[in-house]
DNA sequence: CGTTAGGGCGCTATCGCCCTAACGGTGCTATAGT
């Protein structure tokens, strides 16, 4: 068959980008996938493709609401109507009419949250499924082990549902990352298509400051310097708030903020005027990223440094998508290092209060209780259990078979609880471990490009001209002209200025 | 680490100061009925 045609016919691309034949071909050769496909190079069509020539409908498991809206109306605008995301944007009837005809569906977008209802898993195993898709499923990895556990479940699914051929799909994952997805999802054979992670265009720098003033003052200077638009990562929603009204106040103007705290709303309306050209700064947490496809963002400054260097590759490789020269610049000081020790602790929940869960747990045993929805809210109040903790926490419970269809297994509490204490320390050392890699790449003295490409069992193969602090860069290119002149004639006394008129007749 | 919220205290205080503890980032869901 050939697969252009139908590209063209459906897309009306003529061509396929680097690694999008080789996956499909996999797919629809019912292989069980892993991708990794640089940003910008059509990862949807990898799915959606075959999904439309395939019998059956394919599931496509997706991290954010947006992200299925987007896809969902991007398809329908392109004509093709048999697709739906199943979603809380839907009303109860809405939601039922879809899941009684799940099978007039080619695609349907679901969260992994949503897709563990007994009902969508009972109408899902009535069907004909195509595809299985997990896509950014770096997600697994990243979110899966701590906040949104429901993550770990997908691989029970996807045997439950008689192992459709399966596609994790991602732009960023390190070899580790690779195998947790594969082992998370319990794929026995899988045919992967890795490409690199090699961003030629974006010149990195690296630079170290005494102290957090001295880099507001050098973050002002920059952002008057770049060429936009850009984006500013912040670790934290009222830095991202007051540094974009710093930045305003300085006379830089279309800036705004984003992070998790706004409101659907605001947080679409930022995101459509930041891709419209509107906007030229957003000074935003990790909230802001997937899903946004713009291809000019010229520059992406890190005021603080991520978690990992997975997130920094992300982050810095919104920049440049249309392949023109882009620069990455992350600003670092020495009391940086403690925001994100700090975050990671208190993401999880801590020996104490699993103390309290055990003793509440007990509690409930003895008097032969059963566990109820009451509980769950019990215990996250009187623990004071973040939602995310308190997942987790539920997860573990449930998996290691204390708490069973509402029973409580005496004998096991003890034991459990304390399991559950060590995988947290674990959990906590790779992520410690993460955060040390970070700060090794940011004080290193060697190339920044070999350094990350190392990073994920890459080589450089070929250096950029324009590639990192350590290499040399010119930053004159990444310049806003005006800027770049009238700053050029501000130093000049008032008769050089004069001069400089008349010479360049401007 | 830096910021902020809240409690205690002094003893002219429905105020102002100081100290301490807590927090800091990512997202999904809701199974009924006019």
């Amino acid at each position: 068959m050939k697969l252009e045609k139908e590209l063209y016919k459906i897309f009306g691309y003529k061509i396929f980008r680097p690694g999008q034949k080789e996956v499909i071909e996999s797919l629809m050769n019912g292989d069980n996938v892993l991708a990794m496909l640089p940003t910008g190079t059509g990862k949807s069509i990898c799915f959606q493709l075959p999904a439309l020539l395939l019998q059956g409908t394919a599931i496509v498991v997706s991290p954010l609401l947006s992200l299925m809206e987007d896809q969902v109306q991007q398809l329908r605008s392109q004509g093709i109507k048999k697709v739906a995301a199943i979603n809380s944007f839907l009303t109860f009837h809405e939601k039922k009419m879809i899941v009684n005809q799940l099978e007039r569906y080619d695609i349907v977008y679901i969260s992994p949250e949503s897709l563990m209802s007994n009902t969508i898993i009972g109408a899902l195993s009535s069907i004909q499924i195509s595809l299985f898709v997990i896509d950014e499923a770096h997600c697994i990895s990243q979110w899966g082990h701590d906040f949104r556990t429901d993550y770990l479940k997908l691989g029970e699914l996807w045997e439950r549902l008689n192992q459709p051929p399966c596609l994790a799909i991602t732009a960023t994952a390190t070899k580790e990352v690779q195998r947790d997805i594969v082992q998370q999802l319990r794929l026995p054979d899988v045919t992967t298509h890795v490409y690199s992670v090699h961003r030629p265009n974006i010149a990195l720098q690296i630079e170290n400051y005494s102290d957090i003033d001295e880099k507001i003052i050098n973050l002002i200077k920059w952002v008057k310097k770049l060429k936009g638009p850009g984006l500013i990562y912040f670790s934290s929603r009222v830095w991202a708030e007051n540094m974009a009204a710093r930045l305003q106040n300085e006379g830089i103007h279309n800036v705004a903020f984003y992070h998790g705290g706004l409101d659907n709303e605001d947080r679409l309306l930022i995101q459509q005027q930041f891709i419209n050209g509107q906007l030229d700064i957003v000074c935003c947490t990790n909230a802001f990223g997937m899903g946004i496809n713009k291809n000019n963002v010229r520059y992406v400054i890190h005021f603080h440094f991520p978690q990992h260097m997975e997130a920094y590759i992300q982050e810095i490789g919104r920049a440049g998508r249309d392949g023109e020269n882009s620069f990455a610049l992350l600003m670092y000081c020495d009391e940086d290092r403690f925001l994100p020790l700090s975050l990671i602790e208190h993401e999880l929940p801590s020996r104490k209060q699993l103390d309290g869960v055990k003793k509440y747990l007990e509690m409930l045993a003895v008097s032969n209780l059963l566990f109820t929805n009451d509980d769950v809210i019990n215990i996250q109040a009187q623990m004071g259990l973040s939602e995310g903790a308190l997942r987790f926490l539920l997860f573990h419970l449930e998996e290691q078979k204390v708490i069973d269809q509402s029973h409580i297994k005496k004998q096991a509490i003890s034991n459990t609880i304390n399991s559950i204490k060590q995988i947290i320390e674990n959990r906590l050392n790779k992520k410690i471990n993460k955060i040390h890699e970070m700060v090794d790449f940011i004080n290193s003295e060697t190339c920044r490009r070999m350094y990350y490409l190392t990073y994920f069992d890459e080589k450089l193969l070929e250096k950029p001209e324009s590639c990192c602090d350590q290499c040399g860069l010119s930053i004159e290119s990444y310049m806003n002209d005006n800027i770049h002149q009238s700053n050029q004639l501000q130093k000049l006394l008032p008769w050089e200025q004069e001069l400089m008129q008349i010479f360049h007749q401007k």
